[in-house]
DNA sequence: TCGGCGCATTTGTCTGGACATTCTGACCTG
DNA sequence: CAGGTCAGAATGTCCAGACAAATGCGCCGA
């Protein structure tokens, strides 16, 4: 095993060293260099190796480990993980994923508008009862066909945001491009039959399954930037979901 | 701010010194103590008022950081998360979630066998198809009401499972206690109408709206070590998911 | 032949220190 | 008064080393 993987380091770079390292083996992995089930060369000697210390190298496969690309095992050693875990723990928008699966989305604005917010989403994103948020609500659609509606809250002037924006990209990509970082979402998964109006829209009979989720989504402070709604076309799309525990 | 928190430790316990300062702050955040927004101490005065060196409280922050507890800010300090963000991120069975809510699950066995695998789930799990695996059909009632049919397939050999087992525990409960260290589940969520048959199980009409869940859960050496595919009444139940980004 | 003991290997935890980078706010200047 | 500049404070990165604990394997004895 202890595949021989070449990595250069740039100690002139802004990039952390602990992460220049962990980048390069991730890569190895990702191209087969290092097939799952083989073993690292244990920290010791991968820091001589490298001329670095045993901290940064530990920081390097934690980081790794973290990410469940690896696998430490006291007294054994380090391995790549079996399995063909796929993994997709980012927080994404329904847009990114189909554009991704090259679905070519399409967005069509219904509602853009400062809206006097109602107690319970208030509530959720933390701003008084009857003060305006923005409301959005939005028809998705992928390869030509109707796919969900969506009903979006947000305070108010955290991005600027105009129809065009919306329907030439997604609500998170936009949010992340005007400086907001979003780290943490809450989602309710469910189903229920289709309304009559909901139907109308997606094409769909009265009763069909819909899928719904509510989401709220938190910066790094801890604060709401996001609240959604949303109803899915259970014939066309299901929700994918990876968890990690540590 | 910097709460004046009293932290004790027991340095003849086998619990990491670092592992007894992240849990003691992260009890007197949920005491209230630390008020969302207050900012702890700094790590250099906060390793001397412990008398433990810097490395050793960083992780314990960095811990608590992970978990999502704690926002750090270069230049600025260390702060507790503004918002009641739910921390579940844990892997968790249908079982342990229902009894956490009170709700008194029960389970009934349908089926529980060898099964010579198709193919697909033979990919799934790692094995040749048409050798043997346990399939395992469950009902599960919550306060007296039937709510999910769960299908499951393990790899023979993992755990010794009986029926009476299964009806007083939960799945995931039972894994853990065989020495099984899961770690990694992959999910699909989705929705459809309820065919005839699940329409009795569950008590509800045919056509009524069902959450579907496909999922795979692996353990520390990413190898497989369940498959099920479950439906759930939406009329009854949904699932919460949290995303936490690193 | 089989079971248990001990040893080598490897990661886990912890120390103490150094310098770099970033953010905030006060001060100074035009 | 507005703007930029600089110093202080805090976290980020990195180093060199020490001991502890778990694992797996080989050796040895029954």
């Amino acid at each position: 095993m202890t595949a021989n993987l070449a990595i250069d380091l740039d100690r002139s770079s802004p990039v952390p060293l602990y992460f220049q390292v962990a980048e390069q083996i991730a890569e190895a992995i990702r191209r087969g260099d290092l097939a799952p089930g083989s073993r690292l060369d244990n920290e010791i000697l991968l820091a001589d190796k490298l001329g670095l210390s045993r901290p940064t190298i530990r920081q390097a496969i934690q980081y790794l480990v973290d990410k469940g690309l690896l696998v430490r095992k006291r007294g054994v050693g380090t391995q790549v993980v079996h399995g063909q875990v796929k993994r997709s723990v980012e927080l994404t928008s329904l847009y990114d994923d189909l554009r991704r699966a090259g679905q070519e989305p399409a967005t069509q604005v219904l509602t853009l508008e400062p809206r006097a917010v109602e107690e319970e989403v208030a509530g959720i994103l933390g701003v008084q009862a009857g003060s305006e948020v923005l409301y959005l609500e939005r028809l998705r659609f992928a390869a030509g066909e109707p796919l969900a509606v969506l009903h979006n809250w947000l305070p108010v002037g955290l991005a600027a945001l105009t129809a065009a924006d919306l329907e030439s990209r997604g609500l998170y990509e936009l949010l992340r491009s005007a400086g907001v970082r979003m780290r943490v979402a809450n989602q309710r998964i469910g189903a229920r039959a289709a309304t009559q109006a909901e139907a109308r829209l997606l094409e769909e009979r009265r009763g069909a399954p819909l899928l719904t989720m509510v989401r709220t989504t938190y910066d790094d402070q801890g604060r709401a930037v996001e609240h959604g709604s949303h109803v899915y076309r259970a014939s066309h799309y299901s929700l994918e979901v990876t968890l990690i525990e540590r």
